[in-house]
RNA sequence: GGUGGAGUCGCCUAGUGGCCGAGGGCGCACGCCUCGAAAGCGUGUGAUGGGGCAACCUAUCCGUGGGUUCAAAUCCCACCUCCACCGCCA
């Protein structure tokens, strides 16, 4: 959520941002008013309160005729004291809704909507066959690494398994991204995959995107999308000692997304399906030490890029296109062969203090006042790299070249055809 | 799933309707004492919203949410979490 504080102070700052995200800047003028009008209820409800406090003090140390006057008067007031009260609720409710439906206030996110991303670097040569390339799933097939049949008659469509290599190359591959994290600080973990309404809503995936949540209604849980979800709500209503920031956290886990309004969209292969699993990068930071924090995660998911030998290019989201939490979102795109197009692999925001400040979370300097951190995160691996490693590093015989870096950890150098 | 017990200020604890506007201890900070330190003594000690240039003032917070009452940490209801035991189970 945004900061009232910053609203009150900067106005222009929100509208500006909402009309670069394409959304409604009026939202700004409702909210100062209703801001202004909860604060007068506010006083108000507290002064009558102040008073019906002294005087239920003063009926207790009286007797007679005194204490009925004042127990009469005392009566009184806590009527209007309940009045007042709920007055105050009611616009505070009313303002918090609002507040709740402003998304985050862009910082420097190009203007505009889904395709007007700018393109900041193109890394790496595409590469050209002297063959006809097959595509990922005609790969995973020959390689007996991937069974999308097997997956729909289970678990339905977009459901699969990883077989044999298949499953080698992930566990390989989600291995080395947590081996980098670790090496460069970061605390791996394994989070829950099952969150409570809360801890879900806190992180801000109940918002706009709650249809692409599944819900598991028996035990009122949610399956997380990803691991930035537990992840965002594991220092929730804490305050954080300032010197242990930066606080990074590598989370593995597998991610649950029902992709609904997606039919007919990547329906061949594993390109969008409904549980996959990821490595992701969470960081907790001073607020104005994020944007530098957002470079630093970007270098890192280069650096996974690199490691998997794929050539990418690096987009800056724009601001029509960011989601509620985000300030500021770069996407790497690895080059698919066989579509002639670029495909999302990993993706950083900058969520500034706007996801932490829904889930209280704080950070102390010795003895000074606790401020919001900034939180971010990226993404360091997923199922879906595998689609542009077969497709990138495939051979004219249908047998696939495995990354050097990427060798030890799944074991070998070539995965060949089963059949 | 069942039964019983418990949740109070960073930690421990007092608290059975108004003297709780939460007391004490530990810890921590500052001061006194000391050549210095320890001990001892004294003072202070949280969060959030609102008001104020500020010192400060004010409201809320005793697991959470409701209720009773002029008045709730305290009484009532529901829920959550933890502990113990029983049952079931990978």
């Amino acid at each position: 959520m945004i900061d009232l504080r910053t609203l009150r102070e900067d106005p222009d700052r929100l509208r500006a941002s909402q009309r670069a995200r394409g959304e409604d800047d009026s939202v700004v003028a409702t909210l100062l008013d209703l801001d202004e009008r909860r604060r007068g209820a506010l006083t108000a409800y507290e002064s009558l309160r102040a008073e019906q406090k002294s005087v239920g003090k003063s009926v207790s140390t009286s007797s007679g005729d005194e204490r009925a006057v004042l127990l009469a008067r005392a009566k009184e007031l806590a009527a209007a004291v309940k009045g007042a009260e709920a007055e105050a609720e009611k616009l505070a409710k009313r303002l918090d809704e609002l507040v709740m439906s402003v998304p985050n206030i862009i910082e420097d996110a190009p203007p505009g909507g889904e395709d007007d991303y700018v393109v900041l670097e193109e890394v790496g040569e595409k590469p050209s066959f002297d063959f006809t390339p097959r595509d990922h799933l005609e790969l995973g097939e020959l390689l007996g690494a991937i069974d999308t049949e097997r997956g729909a008659k289970v678990s339905g469509a977009r459901f699969f398994f990883l077989t044999g290599v298949g499953a080698r190359l992930q566990l390989g591959l989600l291995n080395m991204a947590m081996q980098q994290a670790i090496e460069v600080g970061f605390t791996p973990m394994i989070t829950p995959v099952l969150l409570k309404p809360e801890a879900m809503a806190g992180t801000g995936f109940l918002g706009s995107h709650a249809s692409e949540v599944y819900r598991l209604e028996a035990d009122d849980l949610y399956l997380v999308g990803t691991s930035e979800a537990p992840m965002a709500a594991y220092h929730w209503n804490e305050i954080l000692d300032g010197g242990s920031l930066p606080r990074r956290y590598a989370g593995w886990s597998s991610c649950f997304r029902r992709e609904a309004g997606s039919y007919g969209k990547d329906t061949r292969g594993i390109i969008r399906v409904h549980q996959f699993d990821k490595v992701e990068m969470f960081s907790y930071c001073r607020p104005e030490d994020a944007a530098e924090e957002h470079q630093r995660l970007l270098a890192w998911e280069k650096e996974m890029l690199a490691k998997v030998e794929l050539p990418y290019r690096v987009i800056d989201t724009a601001a029509g296109d960011l989601g509620s939490s985000a300030a500021r979102k770069f996407d790497c795109e690895a080059w698919l062969p066989t579509q002639s197009r670029y495909l999302e692999l990993t993706s950083t925001s900058n969520c500034t203090e706007f996801q932490a400040r829904r889930l209280a979370v704080r950070y102390r300097d010795g003895e000074e006042k606790p401020r919001t951190v900034a939180t971010l995160n990226g993404t360091l691996a997923t199922t879906r790299w595998i689609v542009a490693i077969l497709e990138n590093h495939q051979q004219a015989d249908g047998s696939v070249v495995v990354p050097k870096a990427l060798r030890p950890y799944v074991g070998l150098d070539v995965l060949e055809p089963v059949k």
